[in-house]
Order: C-alpha cells, then structure tokens, then sequence
DNA sequence: GAGCACTGC
C-alpha cells in the first residue's frame, strides 16, 4: 500500500454508498433531523434490541455462585462483559473470599497498560478494607507491591506475568489467572493464551477465567475447550464454558451519516457545531486518526467559536482540546479538568481515547469511522502506519466511552451499510507486528517449533520466518533454531527488541558499556529535543548543533546525555537546551536498569573515554541487520530488500555530505520511507562483524 | 525539509 501525504485527499477512503431505494422509506422515519450542511443523520431504534437478542444465547450471570459453580465445573471460564460490569473488580473478590487463594497461592489479573494494573488494585484493596500490597497487591515492571506470602489477589501487566514464566514455567504460584481486557489483542495477550493452553493440559487444578468486552466468545471458548473430541462426543465434558456479565452503562443512541461524507474532519466540526446548537448539556467527544487532523479540527472549531461570539450571544461556550500521545503533559491534564459552568468541553482525539484514557461527563460521541494502525511487512521489512477503517468492536467501544454517566448518543459519520461491513474484530497485533521479540520469548520459554505453536490467531508464517532469520543473524539463535547459549539465552531476558539487547551484550567486548547503556536507554524513551514553534523553533535549532557530531544521531543522543548529567541533571540546563526534561529523567532510570541488567551478566561498567570508534563499531554489532548504502543514483537504498530510503530531516546526517554506508534504528514507511536514529558505518566493520549476513550482499553493491 | 495511533518487558 502506498502511503499518504497527510492531505486528506490521498488517504485511504470506505467506499461510501448512496442509500438505495429500500433505504428511502427507512430514511423518513427519521426523527425530524436538520441537515447539517452534508451531513444528516438517521437514527437508527433497533440497535439496542439486536445487542440484547445476541446476549440472550448466552446464559446470563447471576451472582457470585454461579461463577464458583462454573469455576468447579469448567477449567476456563470465558467473561464476556462490557466495562463498568464490574467483572474486573468483583470477580477476583469472590474467588478470594470463597478461599480459591489458599495454600500461598493467589490470584493473578493481567492488564495490558501499568497505571491500570495499580490503579485496578489500589481500588479493591480500598474495597476489601486491606492495606495495598498486604491481601492485594499488584507487579508492573519497576515498581512492585506484594507479599508472596500473603497477597491473594495480584495485578500484573502482561509481559510481567510472561516473565514470571521463565523463572515458574506452570504458574504454580497461581491458583487462578484471568486475563482482562483480552479483546484488544495484544502480542502478550495473544502469547499468554498460547502458553496458558499448555500449561492447562499439565496443571488440572489452574484455573483461567477470560475476560473480553466483545462478541468473539466462542472462539475463544473453543480454543480452549480441551476435551478430546475423539474419545468424548458429548458436551458435557467441555473444559470451558461462556459466561455473559450485564454491563451498567445507560443506553446509546446510535445515528448515522445518511450520506457518505466526503472530508470527515470538516464534517465532524460541522457536527459539533449542531449538537452545540442544538442538543442539551453533556461534553463532546470526537475520534480521529492522527495529530494534523486533530490539530486542524481544533483550529476550525477556535474559528467557529469566534463567530459564534461575534455573531449571536451564545448561552453555552464552546471549549476545544486536542488530545494525543504526543502532546505535553501539561495539555494533556486540560481535558481532565472539570468544565466549567456554562461551558461545553469538547475534545478532539486520537484513538488514544478509545481504550487508554477515560474521560468523565462525555455524552456526545462524533465516530470518523477510522483508525491509524501499525502495519509490518515483511518483504520490505518496514513498518507502515496506515489509515484504515475500524472493526465494529472499535465502533461499540467509541460509542461506549459516551453514556457513562448519562444516556448518551453517537454520531457515526458514516452511512449504516457501511458499518455493517466492517470486521467485526480488528485483526490482532500479532499478525501485523515484527515478531522477532516475541519469538525470542517463546524460544526462552521452550517452544521449539514455532511454527506449530498454537497461537489463538496464527501470525503470517513469513512474519514468523523474518523473525528467525534476523535473531540467526544476530547469533541468538543456531542453524537448527534453538536459542544459543549464552548469548541468545542473555538476549531474551533482556526486556527490549533483539537488536538492542546484542549491541548491550557485546558493550563489554569493545570496552563502552557505559556508553552504550546510555544510547540503548535515550533510543528506547520518546524524543528528547522539543519542538517550540515561531522564533523559538530557530533558536531551538541552533542549539540543537551544540550536540551534534557528523557520527550521527545516535552520538548526539549520547552528547545530550553526558551533557545533562554533567549540569546535575537539571530542569534548568533542559529548559535552555530546549529538552525534555521528564524524558531524560525516564532514560536515566533506564539506563540504571541496563546496567543492573550487565553486571548480572558480568559485563563492568566501562568507558572509553571519547574514542568513538569502538562504541560504533558496538552499535554495529546489533544493528548491522540494519544497513544502507548509498547507490550511485544518490540514494540510500537498504541492505535487506534493497529499497530506496530517505534519512528523515529530523537527523544531523540530513544536511551534511553523504557518508557510503549508515545504520538506522527505526524505518517507518509514511509518504516516503524514512530512516531515523542514523549511525556512519565503515564497510570493512559490517564484513567483519557480521560475515555470513554481510558478505554475499556486498557484490552487487557496486 | 517532515510531522507518527497506542501499549509493554
């Protein structure tokens, strides 16, 4: 797929279809709707009918007996709920009180993102009247609060519970595990369901409960539905069973574009501008897919408002925020806040509102109806991030994140039959993402044959293949595919992508560990340079070259560093040095954790006090897989794939004369191919380094 | 001379 320039002419569009004839008497039913200039809206009453329709196949949750009952009878138990069912909270409570936490076992509940794994256990020890950390406790990476004798409930991340593996390959810690959140389908989740497969078959007293917010079910129930269908054709004898939990939530009314709509972002202002008009109190929330179109939506609705002003006297007043990842702290705080009295808040966000952050008081929910997605591929080996059309769980999730508090209503700015051909699931981020991480993990944990592990979804196999072959490069695994030892072993302990982990592991080889730990920590935290606009952009700048060297940026992320902990690690010294203060303090913690994790291994603390060649060399060592040269046609073109790359005009090596071979560290297919994180390599070192990847590329170079 | 959703170990 070619990528996109930003103007929303050449993204990707649904193909939006007029309303057919049988649409038309569909169509005046509708409540009397003003057009919105082209946009109109229907709504649509049978919406909530059909939900419960489906519900009804599913037996429907009682009390906590019944949840015992099934737990006794069934070996995994499938919780299908929306959120606010309480599922998360109470269950856990139940199991602990009905004494399924016995004999210093507990009961782990996973989550994908750390605040809600202590956010979620701060709580019920609330509920439970226990001190946090004492009966309920909770474990994310860097931080950890619990007893193993006395914690009974524990939440934990994902990747933390994978990693307790290593150490406790069947969990016997654990009495119960529930997955929470399962719906969004993250690698982990993926991974965990795999593994958790296997260890069922081989611990008959572990219990696994489930928990998704979607309809899936009972695929998930047949994956792990463990009865042999040879010897037992009766159901009774399934290992597995589907539970429906009623949500609390106030119902949603759902109204749809009756026309396609040919800019969602011009349209979706539009609509905010009607519901202001028109509808009652309650906050707006609007989905879209990236930064510049959040941005541009909050500027036209900063105009709209002025005219609003200027023209009639408006009762309420309109309230614009942007919210996105990217957006400071202090910004991102503002849509927190309560809205004031006589005001109306209205926040334009990314998807980062659909499952990371909740915001209170939202009654209006404005749907683009897209979302933008990590894509790998693996011919190219590049990452893409592509727009594309959401799963219709996503479209349920966005309604919901309205009518929280109060009934709520959602403007889908797209037509009906359109949302009836979305997916009904987003594909899981295992078949989409660069697996070489994961593989590590799974290879650790002592699944030899990747290829026939029993992945709930099974990635591409050429996914899977890319990611040996690199981890084969990198000497972790060996030709037969199992892990080496030491050095794949060490890698898959090391919590960060492959390629990092060798560069870490070999510091001590070439003397600049020290270094080195710094660079591995500044690559993993977000961009430390901030970008102020207007004349604070240029001096911005011209700062900036103080730290640069013609090495590249991954020495100048070093510089910035050393420079920062020499002026004491101030807030002062990043203010004017137009640097992120919270980032750097981030890296520093990060940095500490990779030495812990060296001396571990034996590898000293070493500097090699300014002689850049070897922490060069070093960072070749890992990121070789990651070559370019420069083709006589004055471009990069990549070592594996030979593809035309383009160094991002954020690197020191932008501007400065070409040098005949570099290494990156990220590759992101956009409306080019940028490379970024850019290293100068000699040659001779990539030959000397990595032989058996290098040499037999080399010929047709020239 | 670009501009990139979001997590996590």
């Amino acid at each position: 797929m070619s990528g996109h320039s930003g103007s929303s002419e050449s993204r990707p569009k649904l193909k939006f279809l007029k309303p057919s004839d049988d649409d038309a008497t569909w169509e005046q039913d509708k409540p009397d709707v003003d057009p919105i200039n082209a946009t109109t809206f229907v709504y649509n009453p049978y919406y909530s009918l059909s939900l419960d329709q489906q519900k009804k196949k599913l037996p429907i949750y009682q009390n906590r007996d019944h949840i015992i009952y099934l737990l006794e009878k069934y070996q995994t138990l499938v919780l299908v709920g929306e959120t606010g069912s309480g599922k998360t909270t109470q269950v856990p409570q139940y199991l602990a009180e009905a004494g399924w936490a016995s004999d210093g076992t507990m009961i782990g509940v996973t989550q994908p993102r750390r605040v809600a794994a202590t956010s979620l256990a701060s709580r019920v020890a609330d509920e439970m009247g226990a001190i946090l950390g004492d009966e309920v406790g909770y474990a994310i990476r860097f931080d950890e609060k619990f007893s193993p004798t006395r914690t009974k409930v524990k939440y934990l991340t994902e990747g933390l519970l994978i990693r307790e593996m290593l150490g406790d390959p069947l969990l016997r810690q654990y009495s119960v595990i529930m997955l929470d959140e399962v719906h969004e389908r993250t690698v982990n989740s993926d991974i965990l369901m795999g593994l958790l497969r296997k260890i069922l078959k081989k611990r008959k007293n572990l219990k696994l409960i489930i928990s998704s917010a979607t309809m899936d079910a009972e695929e998930i129930q047949r994956f792990f539905n463990l009865r042999d269908k040879k010897s037992s054709k009766s159901s009774s004898d399934d290992t597995s069973v589907i539970l429906s939990v009623s949500g609390r939530s106030y119902p949603i009314e759902i109204c749809y574009a009756v026309d396609p709509v040919p800019d969602y972002v011009k349209d979706a202002v539009k609509t905010v501008m009607k519901i202001h008009e028109t509808e009652g109190k309650g906050d707006i929330l609007v989905f879209l897919t990236g930064q510049e179109e959040v941005d541009n939506a909050i500027t036209l609705l900063q105009q709209h408002t002025q005219n609003l002003s200027d023209t009639n006297k408006k009762a309420m007043e309109l309230l614009p925020l942007p919210m996105y990842g990217s957006l400071p702290a202090r910004d991102q705080l503002r849509v927190f806040q309560h809205t004031p009295k006589g005001a109306r808040k209205v926040v334009v966000a990314t998807n980062i509102a659909e499952t990371s952050i909740t915001i209170s008081g939202i009654v209006y929910v404005i749907d683009c109806g897209f979302v933008k997605m990590r894509w790998f591929n693996p011919d190219t080996f590049t990452d893409s991030l592509v727009v594309v059309p959401i799963s219709k769980a996503s479209a349920e999730q966005r309604a919901g994140r309205g009518g929280r508090t109060a009934p709520g209503k959602v403007y889908r700015l797209y037509p009906e039959p359109e949302y009836e051909k979305l997916d009904p699931q987003s594909p899981p981020e295992i078949q989409r993402c660069d697996l070489s991480f994961a593989v590590l993990q799974l290879k650790v944990l002592g699944i030899d044959n990747i290829v026939r592990f029993n992945f709930p979804s099974p990635p591409p196999a050429q996914n899977l293949v890319s990611a040996v072959e690199v981890l084969f490069a990198l000497g972790a695994l060996d030709r037969s595919g199992g892990l080496t030892s030491p050095l794949g072993e060490r890698m898959a302990e090391f919590p960060l992508p492959p390629c990092y982990s060798k560069m870490l592991l070999v510091s001590g080889d070439f003397g600049c560990s020290d270094e080195i730990t710094t660079i591995a920590a500044m690559l993993q935290v977000e961009n430390v340079f901030q970008l102020p606009f207007g004349q604070a952009a240029i001096r911005a700048r011209i700062v900036k070259r103080k730290f640069e060297v013609e090495e590249g940026d991954l020495i100048t992320l070093l510089n910035v560093y050393t420079s920062f902990v020499k002026s004491g690690r101030t807030k002062h010294f990043c203010s004017q040095n137009f640097l992120n203060f919270k980032r750097l303090k981030r890296a520093d913690e990060m940095k500490k954790q990779m030495v812990k994790m060296l001396r571990r291994f034996e590898i000293p603390l070493e500097s090699c006090k300014g002689n850049l060649e070897p922490i060069m060399k070093c960072i070749a060592s890992g990121f070789f897989p990651n070559a370019v040269y420069l083709h006589h046609s004055g471009y990069y073109r990549t070592v594996r794939g030979d593809l035309v790359v383009y160094p991002h005009p954020t690197s020191v090596l932008y501007a400065l004369p070409q040098p005949q071979y570099l290494l990156f560290s990220e590759i992101i297919h956009l409306s080019q191919i940028y490379i970024r994180d850019l290293t100068v390599v000699k040659p001779e070192w990539l030959e000397e380094l990595a032989p058996h990847f290098y040499k037999k590329r080399t010929e047709h170079f020239h």
